[in-house]
DNA sequence: AAGAAAAATCTGGTTAACCAGTTAGTAGAA
DNA sequence: TTCTACTAACTGGTTAACCAGATTTTTCTT
């Protein structure tokens, strides 16, 4: 397990620099938005790693919209200015691992977000759903057991609610790691649980009657617990 | 171009299907959290697909925190329940590109929660990146030179200001979609671009002197003309 | 029969060869 | 010299063989 996490931020390191050497040369050979990159095999050459390393690197850029591989042609450097490319990659390699408290504050940001939009928003089969998560939440904390799972479900069916497709995504990357902190913290309380019900019951009530003020006010409401817990720690 | 496109659809389409299968085999099976997932090659074998498309598949559902690949060990099924997992793949299926108003949407939820962080968080350090973003954003300008470029990068230090590492790492995300969109839609005016000096300069202060509340203010003045964009198209 | 040692199998990860399509260069005809 | 046709090299993507470590099965000793 211990080497297991060694090795992955060994490649992870490995990573940043060829991120850092691409940057380099980006810079060195003045490469213009639109032109294209050294091969794959020339780049895992010059650098002395192999083109799988390469390639990942080349991938994670592509997925941040630095770079654009196409097929049997070559990679290129996107519609970004040099100036542009510089900054994002620092952010990039600076960037560490979200801590909890930055991810429950992004957490709480966008559902009283979500919230808002989903009681404008909302249709009726959206409202079916979250019902539908809202009822089996119900029945799972009366009967004593454990619901965090019904919990999350019924604030991923009001970000779907929501319509925004971007806060839909970033909800579903930040679930996981709310999760598995909150299991590990044992932050949640049974007591809470009941209590929870009720105010599950108010948000969705809200959002009903499209009361965005209600629905936003009944989310803060939800969340004073965690926010609390939060800025506590 | 246009055959590369239909490619790429078609590799999303068998992978979203793939990552059904993966589904219904959890749900088949009753796979417990923890319990291991068929090995990568009975798996491409039973689904009549390929292995590089198993793993792809799996590292789109590790990425969401749903699976957990160890090497030479297998797949498991991460800390998640049956049916959590069931409402998070459905949402991973469900979910399209981002579209323009999205990501606008988005964008100013994010950055006026960074400024206000950012006022109350800055160090001396993130203050002078800010004012180098500036001056050169104000030096473009005024010698009538397009400028998207500094101006992304005074955001994006705010951002990285903000000390939240996921809001941090969302406006990342979202910046290139921005950026294309941007200059595709062609919002950018220059008129705007002199005034948009000194609306920086005022947030700037604002997080300066350390005043939340004016640093929102003057945020959501800067951007009032994007607002009204994103809501008339 | 029980336990320990050893071998065979199976795992995700990595690598090198291969693929099909693009691109650059060359030769040849006009 | 100029343009065209063709060849050869090069491109990112894909695949099958390989790797080292984990796991299971077998075998041998007590």
């Amino acid at each position: 397990m211990k080497l297991e996490t060694l090795q992955k931020m060994e490649g992870l390191i490995l990573q940043k620099s060829i991120i850092a050497k691409i940057r380099d040369l980006i810079n060195y050979k003045n490469l213009e938005p639109g032109d294209k990159l050294p091969s794959e095999r020339m780049l895992s050459e010059k650098f002395g790693v192999t083109r799988s390393n390469i390639r990942e690197a080349i991938q994670k850029l592509e997925f941040y919209g630095i770079l654009k591989s196409i097929p049997q042609s070559g990679t290129f450097v996107a519609n970004i200015g040099v100036i542009a490319i510089n900054g994002m990659i620092e952010d990039i390699l600076r960037l560490e691992d979200p801590d909890f408290k930055s991810l429950v504050e992004t957490r709480i940001l966008l559902e009283l977000k979500t919230v808002r939009l989903a009681a404008l928003r909302r249709t009726d089969d959206d409202l079916e759903k979250m019902k539908a998560s809202l009822d089996a939440y119900t029945k799972k904390v009366l009967e004593g057991k454990d619901a965090v799972q019904e919990d999350l479900l019924f604030h991923l069916a009001i970000a779907k609610a929501s319509g925004n497709s971007t806060m839909n995504t970033f909800m579903l990357i930040i679930t996981p790691g709310i999760i598995t902190n909150f299991e590990k913290y044992h932050v949640c309380d049974k007591d809470l649980a009941t209590k929870g019900i009720q105010e599950h019951q108010a948000i969705y009530d809200a959002i009903k009657q499209q009361d965005p003020k209600l629905a936003k006010q009944k989310m803060k409401e939800h969340f004073s617990v965690l926010y609390q817990y939060c800025y506590n720690i």
